[in-house]
DNA sequence: CGCCTATTTGATCTGATTCAAACAATGTGG
DNA sequence: CCACATTGTTTGAATCAGATCAAATAGGCG
């Protein structure tokens, strides 16, 4: 059973996640399959870029899961985003020279790299795309601000849910879920860096999850079993991922 | 002690604001210049643009403290990012263009309102504006990638600690300090819906910072005695701030 | 002056962390 | 293909940072 990605270009998987947000014309589509891609795949989890690195590169996830992070001065690692297929996890490298945070990515994940200067050149010349990526680093900001409310004011089950609601609806508009499923290679320990809490504490409200029977979690992935009780559960409301709104749906 | 902003034009405060993340020809601040400004003083605490709203202007913050927010379903408000002079609190509102969050302003805030359509306008035919523009949204994403590193990873007296550092650098940069204070025209209960603690909690955590004599507190200013302690408390690093990066430095 | 809002203090409670160890799964080399 | 090493999950017990509840004090302002 493999991923719908393993079939595609990896130009089609941006196009795929850009179409998710806005709308492009058939010009602007082609200008995009004209891009040149690097891609590698690896193997074991490690870091893509660093913090205080000077990328030339664009990255784009193909295939896995990649996701930031920070490193704070006493050691703990605070993950900041997580990211697919078709997701550009360092658009902002384009415009904020330094990086501020760290990439990396899980095992069995494979990126591609476009450099700077095509996306550049890109955005010069395709008002269209400039506009779409330009919303792609909102919606990221968006996220952002819907984390700072989830850690901020959620307790740790409401706050476990939400992320795996988010992750389910991100996955599901871009095709990559299955039979209610999305591959979810996280550690629990990954999980509790995402969400602030510790990896005891995530086990058992993961637990908690399971008891109420909302999710399953086995072999790496998550499986919604009732998707109404585990938004309840979270007091998830997609609105903030903009997938459906104006101006491109006008 | 009239505050700096006094005195100088709304054009002028944008300028001076973009100014600190890039940088701007004379044709580019020439078009700045050129804006319809439609501004209005709020004498007390309200709404601008609520969660939901989809706004044809964006807010420049010309004079006091704004803030975006969230309420969640349980009723509790999670306090996204601070704004002050200079700030386009809701540019995002330009791409995205259903409200996430609401944006707030505390007692004697001036706000000026630009129609998206002119800011669309210099965005087409200024391309050192759009680049201004877009890396400013990436510089407010920055920040929150930060909020979320201090609310997930950090205890209570370092995150106000860390709070502080932001506001007096980010205000300092601009022009808004006065003998090592800012306007800190904000609650604890404020701090604690920004800090995702407890109004108790906070005013018991700034109690230490004044015991340890980094700061002091009071007539809505934040007074900093001792800046290095302040940074240390709260493992403070501006370089997310991006306030002298490539490539507009180089 | 008196009302309303903000700060402060005290006491108690609890969600989450920490420490420690067992257990399960996964992968590796011989 | 098994023995072993490594990584991830689970459980239990003790502890603590921060929340909650309640009430007193202090400021601002009409």
């Amino acid at each position: 059973m493999p991923e719908l990605g393993e079939q595609i270009g990896g130009p089609e998987k941006l196009i795929r996640k850009l179409s998710t947000i806005t709308s492009l014309s058939e010009a602007e589509r082609d200008a995009l399959r004209s891009l040149t891609l690097a891609s590698r795949a690896y193997s074991s989890a490690q870091d893509i870029v660093r913090e205080g690195d000077l990328p030339v590169n664009c990255c784009l996830v193909l295939d896995g899961f990649a996701y930031r992070y920070k490193l704070l001065a006493d050691g703990s690692r605070q993950i900041v985003s997580f990211h697919v297929t078709g997701d550009l996890p360092d658009l902002q490298s384009l415009h904020l020279g330094r990086m501020d945070h760290s990439l990396g990515v899980v095992a069995s994940t494979e990126i591609a790299f476009i450099p700077h200067l095509e996306v550049a050149a890109l955005i010069r010349n395709h008002q269209g795309i400039a506009t779409a990526l330009w919303r792609d680093s909102l919606v990221d900001a968006s996220i952002f601000r819907e984390w700072i409310a989830n850690i901020g004011a959620r307790s740790a089950i409401p706050r476990i849910a939400h992320l795996f609601c988010e992750l389910f609806v991100r996955m599901n508009v871009l095709g990559l879920s299955h039979d209610n499923s999305i591959v979810l290679p996280l550690t629990q320990a990954d999980i509790g860096d995402a969400t602030g809490l510790s990896t005891v504490h995530v086990n058992r409200s993961i637990q908690h999850l399971r008891s109420l029977r909302v999710i399953a979690l086995r072999e790496r992935r998550l499986h919604i079993l009732n998707w109404a009780g585990l938004q309840a559960e979270a007091l998830f409301d997609p609105s903030y991922l903009h997938l459906s709104d104006p101006p491109w749906a006008a």
